[in-house]
Order: structure tokens, then sequence, then C-alpha cells
DNA sequence: CAAACATGTGTACGCTGTAAGTGTACACCG
DNA sequence: CGGTGTACACTTACAGCGTACACATGTTTG
């Protein structure tokens, strides 16, 4: 008798898939340091070598975890105009960095890009040259962009940090009145609102743009 | 006979002012990664944990050089407009950030703010809202500002490992002329000039605002 | 002079990623 | 049905990490 579903179904149930979904949910929730080979070996039941078989080692985990969260946008269609199919690539990544922000972090600063981070270049530099901008002009936009998208994560995490540490007391007493309102202002920022509001400044003055024949600084 | 100058001369040569040299450019030739307590003492010509008399763990080391590389710019005297003072502040951590990648990425992103940080943050808050923003707009874009900041580093990599890896050539194969352009162009960025564009972007609307009161976004 | 202190040394523990070798369960072939 | 090849989980081991702890030694002080 022949077996007509032969490909790997092995004799136990450990899989590339699995591996992945149990290493995303491990980063997802403890950040990336949190991904052990040893924890994550202990979390599928599983010796930390067998993971060895499946990937070749920890940082082919960790792009893997990059190519899938980033190839889910990258995935969807995106249609309208250039403004409009911005916003939308970069609403997604929002919602990544707000929703999965280790998550989001690892994804866009993996040292060896994901494919679908190269897809997602190409579709927003298209859109920037509809906005009329020159070759040239529109990478300088786009790494003008990713400059500001990749540092969010840091940027939150200092916040973060500043919101529960009460800093130290005393330096505190050298403080003008002002400086301490500043203080406050920081501290009572909305992540998420933050990001929107930043990358508008550069939507918005891109937009303004339009027309006027980019000329090099 | 009284010694007058008693303090700490101590019987050897190690304190923390080589240390926290000797860590610098440890840290600024191979990279944060490379500040390893073995090497540091072998560096040092002296064993790693003699060091725990002078620092009491690896990221108080990390804090001190974050401290110490931007107290040098925290201590300048800046007078003039609040353009001028915002240029000469950013101009000071475009040298940095080109200078000593490194120890500029360290500095920026040490979880505990040092206190220089904090220094230069309200110089920032004073510029902006001298230039006419409310205080809730000078922080929001203070903070765009930082996000930029912060990014740079990653964006940085980014490229570097792009522009030597020559990404997998069966990639190649599938791109359109113009993609493959695209590839080229991002390849060509010089990162000292997308650092100046890109913030200046940032200063020229912030410039545009001046006087049209900032609304909530 | 002795006691206290400062500071470099040695050893050891628990953690990390992973190279190398071992054993076993399954799919297939004669 | 028995042998065999292959895939894959397991075991062991190693080098390197940060650092806790006990010890030794030089210096200062009472």
């Amino acid at each position: 008798m022949k077996k007509v579903a032969p490909a790997k179904p092995a004799r136990n149930t450990l899989n590339p898939e699995r591996v992945l979904q149990t290493a995303c949910t491990l980063v997802d929730t403890h950040g990336a340091a949190a991904l052990t080979m040893r924890r994550l070996g202990a979390e599928l039941g599983v010796v930390p070598m067998a993971v060895y078989n499946h990937f070749p080692d920890r940082d082919a985990i960790l792009d893997a975890i990059a190519e899938h969260s980033l190839g889910k946008i990258a995935a969807r269609v995106r249609s309208g105009g250039w403004r409009t199919r911005l916003d939308a690539m970069i609403g997604d990544l929002r919602d990544l960095a707000v929703g999965h922000p280790h998550v989001y972090d690892i994804s866009l600063s993996r040292p060896n890009k994901p494919a679908a981070a190269i897809m997602l270049m190409f579709e927003a530099l298209d859109a920037l040259r509809e906005a009329g901008l020159s070759q040239s002009a529109a990478v300088r936009w786009y790494h003008t962009f990713v400059m500001l998208l990749q540092g969010f994560p840091s940027w939150r995490e200092g916040l973060d940090r500043y919101a529960q540490g009460d800093r130290q007391p005393q330096v505190r007493e050298s403080l003008t009145p002002r400086q301490l309102k500043d203080l406050q202002s920081i501290h009572s920022m909305e992540a998420a609102d933050q990001f929107d509001q930043s990358v508008r400044i550069l939507l918005d003055t891109l937009g303004r743009k339009r027309g006027s024949l980019s000329n090099r600084v």
C-alpha cells in the first residue's frame, strides 16, 4: 500500500510551524531576550537541541518571526492614491507596534532584512514616487520614515521605564517648577497617539511638497 | 608626615576613570556586545572581578559611558534663537552618531536615562516652546525628534549590512528593473547626509508652523 | 603594632548557544 | 516479512557570559 501523504509526519509532533508559533508567543509576551533555546524546548516539551532539526540556529528563528509578522502586512493588497496606501501600510505597522511591540521591534531591527520588508520597501517607494518625488528624493524620504518607525520601540521603552521608575527623588529637588511640569507632560504621553502624530508630521509635509520639485538638500 | 593627597591612590592603577575610558574605546571600536567583563579585565591587565570594585555591574559601566558622552554635549553652552540652538544640539548629536555610532546607540537607548539626557531634554523643550509651541505640542514634537534620533543607529546598521552582504542572488532574479534601480539607490545613501536631511524635514516643518497655534492632532 | 579598610585574585555557579555523537521509530525495498 | 536508510529526538560536552563569595595583600588609621 502506497502512502499518499508522505512528506514528514515524523514520529513526534515537532515541526517548523509549531516551533515558530511557540517562539512567537514567547517573544511577544516576554521579549526577545526570553527566547532561549532551553526555554523554547521546555515550552515545546522537548529537549533544547531538538529545535536544531528545524532551524539552523537561534537567529534563524528570530528571522522567521520577522518574516512571518511582516509577511502578513506585506501580503495585504492596498489600493487608492499614494497617501491612502501609505496611510494603510503605516497603519498596519502601527497596529503591530502597539499590539505586539516586541515582535515589531524584532521585525524592524533584524540585520538581514526579511523579504517581506523588501517588498514593503518597494511598495512605499512606489507610493512616494506617485506623490511626485524624484527617485533620489523618494529614497531619502523612505529612509526618513524608516528611521522614525525604527525609533519607536526604543522611544516607547524609555517612556515606559520612566513612567514606572519614579526617578531618583534627589534629582527632583534641583528642578525648576517648569521642568517638573515638563516631566509630568512627558510622563502622560500616549504611545499610540505619538506614533500617529509623528508619522503625520512627515506625511503632511510630504503632501505639501507635491508639485514643488524636490531639490537636493 | 601628613599626606595631603589621600583619597584613593590605592596600591594599583585601577580606577573608575581608567575603566570607563577602556570600556569606551572597547565599545566604540567593537560594539556594545564586545564589552565583556573578561575582555575588559584583560584590556586593563587585571582579573575580571577587579572591575567590580569600581562599578557595581556591567550595566553601570554602560550607563557611565552614556552619561559621559552625552554629558560632553549637555555641558556646551548654546545661545541664539531657538532654531540655532536646536541645530547646534542636533549637530552635536549628529557628530557623535557619525563618529562613534556604537557609543551613540548606547547613549540614547539606555533604559535608565542618563542625567545628561534629561538636561538636553529640558534644553530642547525650552527651544520648542520658544518656537511658539504650546506645552503639550512641545512635548509631542520633542518625542518625534527623539524617535527619529533613536531610529538612526538601527537604520544605519541595516544599511551597512545591506551594502556589504550582496543579498541573495536568487532574489535579484525576480525583480523588475525599477526595483533593481531602487536597490541601487538605497545602497548609495550617505548616512550622515540622511541624518541631516531627516532632521531638517522636521525642523523646517516646525519653522513653518510658527505663529499658527498648534492644534491637537 | 594591631586592627580596619581597600582592592586585586581565585574559584565556582548558573546561565547562554550550539557542535558532536548516540539511539530509535518510521518508510521503503527485496 | 526482514533488512536498511533516513529523519529526528536525545545526551553529552564545551566555551563563554555575568557575578557571588571567600581569600590575600597592601595601605591607612587608631
